[in-house]
RNA sequence: GGCCCCGUGGUGUAGCGGCCUAACAUGCCACCCUGUCAAGGUGGAGAUCGGCGGUUCGAAUCCGCUCGGGGUCGCCA
């Protein structure tokens, strides 16, 4: 090694020893006869102090700029009292180099490393490398390491086996767009790269390993979001002879540990609420709740039954509701803030957003005139409104409420600094619907994965009300992000075949698409469940960050491509030719 | 695919019809400087304003198209 030691971990108890540093020149002071470089590397950054003593060295130092790399020999010394900076970790000492060696030179970088700057986001893309450098972007990195590296732990402590599963598989037509492989030795077909190990880490259960996990990568071809990519990591894990109970208190288990080892903020509430997918929409009209903070939806419809306002009474003729939520101390919001929050309810798809400001002078609001004191009264007393509140309200059919209501709220914690960054809200969502109509495709479609098992209980609504049915599924959340979700599996042929045939597959299809689960489930399959847990956006929380880049070393850019590696990019023919592809005129190269 | 925002020296911004022969900060280069830690001082180099076309006597500034980036809806767990 040309280094024994690393900058970031020198402390008094080191003064004395002579140690070989390398690294790379953070900042540089120069005063002329005497010369300080903070030198920066893995661990963190020590000064170096250059003066006439050694004359050869103090010419190699002015000779230095900001990111070369160099390594050097010296004693360390406590600093004097008066020159000790508390801010940083080394800071109580300093390197006097009797060498200083020049490993390689840099030119200007492209962007400050030094110093925290909002770079453009291309250009620290293109120069990842050097990204990666800044103190602030690494340590996200190395965090994830730790974490990762406690996941690992915890689970090969609880008898779990990591194993791998394929990346080249069947491209299945269920769920997201996949990302497709062609087959050169069989030209015209297809590998797909998985969007889970679903299939495969149930066949691990069949197969008998009981308790298995995988940080497994996971590709969608799908349009990216600040919290989404094309390529993200699960931890996917799956047991035997489980129950819901079991799944949802091993991960809320290695959550709660995961939070109170690496998270600056803290968790909000231990154990994690569990919340009913109906009673969870009711009050918060998503599945996915913010729970740190309040606002929650109020049905109002019981005091405005009988309204002579039309929007209200139209709304509940046609089977809708009207909800509103109680925003305390904001009787006196603007205009232009209602204003804009009316626009929001809007996006959510309501036709408007009614409002009551209970002023200490008034009832301020543009539709009083259309209600009576008894249903002022009847909605002050359900919403447990004060003087000084604000009533925000929408009538319309019943998730038009749930969205447009959403949007409202999500902006208010916003806008209102409800969003404390310094909580983790975790929250388990159960008792999902296990499938939904699609009524444009005349089918039923699973509300998260098709092999979700349901309740026993609901097992004859199949037949009379497949809506009713209850999936036994549940998805943790955190602070209104999903960031997982599993079930408990079907464990049989027969009930994965009807549920498969409502969603339309016909037998032919099912054995084509599912064969290998279907047969597999025929050999004695166990009792089985699990999750796939995202840990991007785990990191997200953890670091605190909004941009899901910020936790990957080497992201691509919202666009879908990878600026760093130039990807994606054209091919020889010669390439397309051994694959059997021609391509479509039309496609833009 | 729709909508919104952004694109000016290396970096981050200002300028939003003639005062721009484009400003500021920082970085960069040179010189001075022995205790700084965003070192300091003096001097200097550096962008024709993403691209194309148009409007105008005149455009970084207005319009259209286009390219690139970010966000969002659709899509997606």
């Amino acid at each position: 090694m040309l280094k024994d030691t690393y900058c970031g971990d020198l402390r008094p108890s080191d003064a004395g020893r002579t140690v070989r540093l390398a690294g790379w020149v953070h900042r540089r002071r120069d005063h002329g006869g005497l010369t300080f470089i903070d030198l920066r590397d893995s661990h963190g950054i020590v000064q170096l102090v250059f003066n006439a003593d050694n004359q050869a060295t103090q010419d190699v130092a002015h000779r230095v700029r900001g990111e070369w790399c160099i390594a050097v020999e010296g004693e360390v010394r406590e600093r004097a009292a008066e020159t000790v900076n508390p801010n940083m970790p080394t800071g109580q000492v300093e390197v006097y180099p009797s060498s200083c060696q020049v490993l390689n030179e840099s030119p200007t970088p492209p962007f400050y490393i030094n110093e925290p700057a909002d770079v453009d986001e291309l250009l620290r893309l293109k120069y990842r490398y050097l990204d990666l450098r800044r103190p602030e972007v690494a340590e996200s990195i190395r965090l994830r390491h730790e974490v990762v590296r406690y996941i690992r732990t915890f689970l090969c402590d609880r008898d779990f086996a990591e194993i791998e599963t394929p990346t080249l598989i069947k491209s299945t037509p269920e769920g997201a767009r996949d990302f497709l492989v062609p087959s050169r030795m069989r030209p015209g077909q297809f590998f797909a790269l998985p969007q889970s190990p679903q299939i495969l880490k149930e066949l691990l259960m069949v197969a008998g390993f009981e308790k298995y996990f995988q940080l497994a990568r996971c590709y969608r071809d799908e349009d990216f979001r600040a919290n989404r990519v094309a390529e993200h990591t699960q931890l996917d894990l799956e047991m035997s002879f489980v129950t819901e109970d079991d799944v949802m208190g091993l991960v809320e288990e290695l959550y709660t540990e995961i939070a109170k080892r690496f998270a600056k903020a803290t968790l909000l509430a231990e154990p994690f609420p569990r919340l009913d997918y109906e009673d969870c929409m009711a009050r918060y009209g998503i599945d996915r709740p913010d729970l740190r903070f309040g606002l929650e939806f109020v049905d109002i419809s019981a005091a405005v039954a009988s309204s002579g306002f039309q929007v209200f009474a139209g709304a509940l003729a046609a089977g809708g509701q009207v909800k509103a939520i109680r925003v305390p101390g904001q009787a006196e919001m603007s205009r232009k803030e209602i204003d804009s929050l009316t626009e929001v309810a809007k996006s959510g798809g309501a036709k408007g957003l009614a409002w009551i400001g209970l002023t200490a002078a008034e009832v301020r609001s543009p539709i009083a005139k259309f209600l009576t004191g008894d249903e002022l009264a009847a909605m002050r007393s359900l919403t447990g409104a004060e003087t000084g509140d604000m009533l925000l309200i929408v009538a319309d059919a019943r998730a038009t409420v749930a969205s447009a209501l959403h949007a409202v709220r999500d902006t208010l914690g916003d806008r209102l600094g409800l969003k404390d960054p310094d909580v983790l809200a975790f929250c388990w969502v159960t008792g999902f619907p296990l499938l939904e109509w699609r009524p444009e495709e005349s089918r039923w479609d699973a509300t998260h994965n098709p092999f979700s098992g349901f309740r026993e209980e609901d097992r004859a609504l199949l037949d009379t009300d497949p809506s009713k049915v209850i999936a036994k599924q549940y998805d943790l959340v955190l602070n209104g992000a999903e960031v997982g979700g599993g079930s408990v599996r079907i464990n049989n042929r027969a009930d994965q075949e009807k549920v498969l045939g409502m969603m339309g597959h016909s037998s032919e299809q099912q054995q084509e698409r599912f064969g290998v689960i279907l047969d597999a489930l025929e050999f004695g399959a166990p009792p089985m469940g699990g999750v796939g847990m995202g840990i991007d956006r785990l990191l997200m929380m953890l670091t605190g960050t909004d941009n899901i880049r910020d936790v990957i070393a080497f992201p691509k850019a919202s666009s879908g491509t990878d600026p760093l590696m130039s990807a994606p990019s054209p091919v020889d023919e010669a390439q397309l030719t051994e694959l059997g592809l021609a391509l479509r005129p039309a496609a833009k190269s």
